[in-house]
DNA sequence: ATGTAGAGGGTTTTT
DNA sequence: CCCTCTACAT
């Protein structure tokens, strides 16, 4: 096609030059910086479809999200565009969701079973818990939630249970950490999941990794057939998920990577931000494109916005505008507590509601941490307000649930060791702890899955009695039962007469109480969802039926977030600010800004920290799309006490000329003087300065600021402790601590060093 | 084997 | 505060 028909193409007459120009340079790499608001998932769309307009086989393009419902909401986007079978036969989904199907594609290569189980992270714990109290460690130290947080981060970095366990800075570290064990756990954790034939969630990762390293054949056959590679939000991107792209984009270099590094909220669990501001060194002569036009939010949010996020040092340039309206101004309101504050918030929608005739679901309350959003709910409920709250406990992490899905996982996969002891006395057969404990002790002397002693138990009658011997076996029996079933029926079959069979209905069906009752519930909510399943797979291919090991292979992954919104009713929408990212609404509320919640008091002895809460308030104004309104309360429950709080920094970091604060004076009258005063200070760099700085550019202090004990970044090596200086003036030597590269002695006079924290804070 | 009381611990964010 | 785990009693 010629560039002067491609501009009279009807699927480009919806977009902007930049927008245009974006989805036009299809070929080599490219980046796309999209600012808040500036049609990101219209420019990923309609690339696409551009591309499959042009002929290129759907099969062809991968494109990767980091959500189910992003990938869901542009694949139907695309079959609008262009022809449903195409958008269906693209491969676009999540990391872990496409990483998986390539995984079951290719398990004999990593020794994985076809059916391997996936764990959730509430099997991780529950196994780590296992192994903890194996290895008689204290779980108080050794925290379930810690140590599957290390272990995760080692994963997302690329770093495996030996190397992890080998290494001696690691052993170090962690020593010092006072967790030397963890190692230990990490391998013990990584040979039971294996057993168990189970990935947890940075396995699927992390093995697609090793299997693109170790078997170059089989990387080849993915590299050539995707020719093209888009990735979502890449500023979220961690090492392992960037590493794999690489492989995957080394071929053709047909790699299209779109982000906003002011969105970028996830290092806490693993993305590394340098990614993005990397992408022009790792790949040759990449073509950029900014979009800057929000189309989004007036002028007033926009810009208030931007002046917020000019304060992090660490940034790629660009300058978002919008030629919308200049907009109400930022409203700012105290509330004396938490529940006042829901008592505003609520209010406020009650009123906006009779003014605006706007809809329940034109607003949005969020904040930083979830259990704020008791405060809201309870007032809410108070003016008969509808809401919906996003996040908390999904339903597929419900216990009866879990019980149920426990059983249609023994029966596909009878080594996922979680599942067994979840249900191996559900509903009570008599098997326990001890039976339990003589089992596990089984399995690891003779190093085989517990589900081998479990379905030969009579070889086992010595140790384990013959009364626990019997109930085994029925035990036993059952699960072969369920596992012909689960081969030979459909899932909806299959899932039926194992709800019947395992006794779970009739367990549940007895329990009268209004939670029995619900838990009843869910279980044919679930049979429900696995009969949606089939439907919507038949409606794709009727041939075939599709299997319960299909069904629990897709369920695995699902999250809240993803639960169909069959309720489609009219609602506030409550929910994280995180959850809150890539959404708009008209009027949105922030709430509870205030220091230590927001900024959190985990960020702010870090400045790379703080700069990521800073970009999470960026990403919740950025939501508003009329009127944003952010509050603050002077007291809140905190820990079933009462705190006093202190308004957030970033208020003050607000445009003055674009905040008001309806039924207050100004900012000042909030509070006492010397707080503002503190504050105030806090916040010294003019924004001027700020905005004139290069692109992601580094600042380092000066050589006289630093001394020992302060905690400092390093352009090249990091974050590190300052351990001593030796000398003064411009001969002066720090003799450091780097977290990464070890102890290193550095010249001042031409370090370029920034510091973080200093020794007394 | 099941239930209850009491202690202890956790609050950042999630595929 | 609220949830979960443990210990102990039944």
């Amino acid at each position: 096609m010629r560039a002067e028909e491609e501009a009279y193409d009807p699927l480009l007459r919806d977009l902007n030059e930049a927008q245009r120009a974006a989805v036009l340079a299809t070929e080599g790499p490219v980046m796309i910086i999209a600012g808040a608001g500036s049609g990101k998932t219209r420019v990923i769309t309609y690339r696409i479809a551009w591309l499959l307009k042009k002929g290129v086989p759907p099969w062809q393009i991968i494109a990767l999200t980091f959500t189910n419902k992003a990938a869901r909401e542009m694949q139907e986007r695309i079959a609008r565009l262009t022809a449903p079978e195409q958008a269906k036969a693209l491969w676009m989904g999540t990391f872990h969701s496409l990483f998986a199907r390539i995984l079951r594609a290719e398990c004999d290569a990593i020794g994985y079973p076809r059916n391997f189980t996936i764990y959730d992270t509430e099997d991780t714990k529950s196994l780590l818990r296992t192994i903890l109290k194996e290895v008689h460690l204290d779980d108080s130290k050794y925290r379930p939630n810690l140590v599957a947080h290390h272990i995760s981060m080692a994963k997302n970095s690329l770093i495996t249970a030996d190397e992890y366990a080998n290494d001696p800075d690691i052993q170090a570290e962690n020593f010092t950490r006072g967790l030397p064990m963890l190692g230990k756990i990490y391998q013990l954790y990584q040979r039971r999941l294996e057993k168990s034939a189970a990935m947890d969630f940075d396995d699927l990762l992390l093995k697609t990794y090793f299997l693109f390293q170790e078997r170059p054949e089989i990387l080849y056959k993915y590299q050539s057939q995707f020719r093209y590679v888009m990735v979502d939000e890449y500023q979220d991107t961690n090492t392992v998920q960037y590493s794999i792209i690489r492989q995957i984009a080394a071929m053709h270099e047909n790699i299209c990577v779109v982000g906003d590094d002011a969105q970028s909220i996830y290092s806490f669990r693993g993305a590394v931000i340098e990614n993005i501001f990397n992408f022009q060194k790792d790949y040759e002569n990449p073509q950029i494109f900014k979009l800057e036009q929000n189309y989004r939010s007036t002028a007033n949010i926009v810009e208030a916005a931007n002046k917020l996020i000019a304060r992090n040092k660490f940034q790629i340039e660009k300058s978002v505008w919008t030629h919308n309206e200049e907009g109400e101004k930022i409203r700012v309101i105290q509330a004396l507590s938490d529940a006042d504050e829901g008592r505003i918030v609520a209010q406020s929608i009650f009123e906006t509601r009779m003014q605006t005739r706007a809809a329940n679901a034109d607003f949005a309350v969020l904040y930083r941490t979830n259990n704020q959003s008791r405060a809201i709910e309870e007032a809410l409920r108070r003016l008969n307000i509808p809401y919906r709250i996003f996040g908390g406990l999904s339903f597929y992490q419900r216990k009866e649930v879990k019980d149920l899905l426990a059983y249609f996982r023994l029966a596909v996969n009878p080594r996922d060791e979680e599942a067994l002891t979840r249900v191996i006395n559900l509903p009570a057969r008599g098997i326990g702890t001890t039976t339990l404990e003589r089992l596990s002790l089984l399995a690891s002397e003779n190093d085989v899955p517990m589900w081998e002693i479990v379905s030969r138990a009579r070889q086992f009658t010595s140790e384990l009695g013959s009364a626990p011997v019997a109930r085994l076996e029925e035990f036993a029996v059952k699960i072969q039962h369920f596992s012909v079933l689960a081969e030979k029926l459909s899932a909806l079959e299959a899932a039926r007469r194992i709800a019947m069979e395992s006794g779970l209905m009739r367990l549940y069906y007895s329990d009268r109480s209004p939670e029995g009752l619900m838990r009843y519930q869910n279980l044919e909510e679930l049979i429900n969802a696995v009969k949606d399943f089939v439907e919507s797979r038949q409606r794709e291919s009727p041939d075939n039926l599709p299997s319960l090991s299909a069904f629990l292979a897709e369920v695995a992954l699902l999250t809240d977030a993803d639960e169909k919104d069959k309720d489609q009713a009219d609602r506030v929408s409550l929910m994280t600010v995180h959850s809150a990212k890539g959404l708009e609404f008209p009027y949105v509320y922030v709430v509870g800004m205030e220091e230590n919640l927001f900024p959190s008091q985990m960020s702010l002895t870090d400045n790379r920290e703080l700069e990521e809460e800073r970009r999470l308030f960026y990403v919740a104004i950025t939501r508003a799309m009329r009127r944003l309104t952010l509050t603050f309360a002077r007291t809140r429950f905190r820990w079933g006490n009462l705190v006093h709080c202190e308004p957030s920094r970033f208020l003050f970091e607000l445009d003055p000329q674009r905040v008001e604060f309806p039924g207050q004076r100004s900012f000042e009258a909030l509070q006492p003087r010397s707080a503002i005063a503190g504050l105030r200070r806090k916040s010294t760099l003019s924004p001027q300065a700020v905005q004139n700085l290069p692109t992601y550019q580094f600042t380092p202090d000066k050589p006289q600021d630093f001394s020992a004990g302060m905690h400092i970044l390093h352009n090249r090596f990091g974050k590190g402790l300052i351990h001593s200086i030796e000398g003064s003036g411009i001969d002066a030597i720090a003799l450091i601590d780097f977290e990464e590269h070890g102890q290193k002695r550095i010249l001042l006079k031409f370090a370029k060093m920034k510091i973080l924290s200093s020794a007394d804070s």
